[in-house]
RNA sequence: GGAGAGGUGGCCGAGUGGCUUAAGGCGCCGGUUUGCUAAACCGGUGUAUUGGGAAACCGAUACCGAGGGUUCGAAUCCCUCCCUCUCCGCCA
């Protein structure tokens, strides 16, 4: 959420912001609502504050056996106004604040300018295509002629989308978080979380999925919606909260699944796990002071591609320009995976600086060290790290050998009880 | 799910309709005293919105779990909901 003082006093900048995103000037419609909402404030406000001055005098002429009467006549008179002022107040309020909760966060001004992705700009690349010397197989005919990964009886139990792992693969999957999570706490100083899949439609609203963007989240019979991603959760730890600034920066961590809907994806990544409405993630989630965020954010990315490294896999890092970037994002990475059996980069992360645009929404703030009144928005940056499901199908697909079988990454083979090679069951 | 007890500022805790602009204490900040520390004493100490001001600041309004209601006036009375604790039942 934009902070209204600044769409007040820089109306211009505002718009500004709002083209690059290839948006409507809003300024004019939003400040016109702004007015009468506090025109409503000052005016509830005075009355309130005759109201409040009669009930005293009333209390005082009573203890001393007068006639309260003319002036509980007087407060009568307001009284209607007053009703009418409060009702109108609160609908103008959330008028404002529901057009606010639509709004996209402001770029910053390094993102690169462009309409989709094809404008997006590559920024590093690390490692090259390894030359396998025969046709590269994508992951789902690997995994399925390992005979252990089922699309089939997935489908059975659960529709498309889906997907069965068994034995070695589901152990391949286990092993890579471990990897990961054993990195983030213990290399890049991340706090590992368990945290809530199910959450109110309040935690959504507070990192921007809500209201936007419901079609693609599962909502459950009793209101809950289940996590798209825990940067929901591991961001929503700061919510409604006063941080003191000596704890920051915060860095938290966590293994869970993910779900989604896919509800515009209709006919894309349909064959294997690329794009499936259950998936397990890695996620980090830092929440800094305002100074530091911009710093964070290359650090972040910088732990995400460690991973990379680790599993000797070959990705580019790249900015996303304007037209492709996230809704509550200014400014973002993602880092892209080699893929052979695609022959192509793929998406593992998405590296995020929300500035104070998450913590506007969550009321998420912290008092600086040393100060002891005033409180300023906190800073929050969320980036995967990685996506575990398709940091398997890039290790199926960049470790596989003629013969169908699969080699185990040096840095995981500690993970997998010294199973070095994966190969058929058949 | 059943029965009971609760939810008040950073923390503890008083407060059953108007001398409460939420007592008192702890903590924290500043000051006095002091060779230093401690103690003692004095003063200060929330959040948000809104109005005025160039600003430091000054005024107003709201906030006692949340939302409604009664009343001239609500932390206090009424209704609904949420959460926490204890016991019972069920359960991984």
């Amino acid at each position: 959420m934009l902070d209204l003082k600044w769409i007040r006093e820089n109306p211009d900048a505002f718009d500004a912001a709002l083209k690059r995103r290839g948006g409507a000037p809003m300024s004019a419609s939003v400040l016109e609502m702004d007015k009468r909402h506090r025109d409503a404030i000052t005016e509830l406000q005075s009355l309130q504050n005759r109201r409040n001055e009669a009930s005293k005098q009333i209390g005082a002429v009573k203890s001393k056996g007068g006639d309260a009467a003319p002036i509980m006549a007087e407060v009568a008179t307001i009284k209607d106004r007053m009703t009418a002022l409060e009702v109108e107040e609160k609908k103008l309020g959330e008028e404002v604040r529901g057009v606010l909760l639509t709004i996209p966060n402001v770029l910053h001004k390094d993102v690169p300018d462009g309409k989709d992705e094809g404008a997006n700009v590559e920024v590093r690349k690390w490692g090259s295509p390894r030359q396998l010397g025969f046709p590269a197989k994508d992951h789902a005919d690997l995994g399925a002629s390992l005979g252990l990964m089922d699309f089939t009886q997935a489908a059975v139990m659960s529709g498309a989308r889906f997907v069965v792992l068994k034995g070695e693969l589901a152990r391949l999957e286990r092993a890579i978080a471990q990897l990961m999570l054993d990195t983030h706490t213990r290399e890049n100083g991340y706090t590992e979380m368990n945290v809530p899949l199910l959450v109110k439609p309040e935690a959504l609203y507070g990192t921007g999925q809500l209201p936007k963007f419901e079609e693609d989240l599962f909502k459950t019979t009793n209101g809950m919606y289940l996590i798209s991603t825990s940067e929901v959760t591991l961001t929503n730890l700061v919510a409604e909260r006063i941080v003191e600034g000596g704890e920051l920066p915060m860095r938290v961590t966590a293994f869970t699944p993910c779900f989604r809907s896919e509800a515009g994806a209709a006919g894309k990544d349909t064959k294997g796990m690329i794009r499936n409405h259950q998936f397990e993630k890695v996620e980090m989630v830092s929440i800094v002071a305002p100074e530091e965020s911009e710093g964070e954010l290359e650090r972040m990315t910088k732990c995400a591609t460690g991973i990379l490294e680790k599993l000797e896999l070959p990705y580019r890092v790249v900015a996303l320009c304007s037209g492709d970037i996230g809704f509550g994002s200014n400014r973002t990475y993602d880092i892209e995976v080699w893929l052979p059996g695609q022959n192509t980069y793929r998406e593992i992360s998405s590296c995020s600086n929300t500035g104070d645009f998450q913590a506007r929404r969550m009321n998420a703030r912290f008092r600086p060290a040393g100060e002891t009144k005033g409180t300023r928005f906190l800073h929050t940056l969320n980036g995967s790290g990685l996506a575990v499901g398709r940091t398997l199908v890039a290790i199926l697909e960049n470790y596989q050998e003629a013969d169908g079988s699969i080699r185990v990454p040096a840095a995981l083979k500690p993970y997998m009880g010294g199973i070095e090679v994966i190969s058929s069951k058949k």
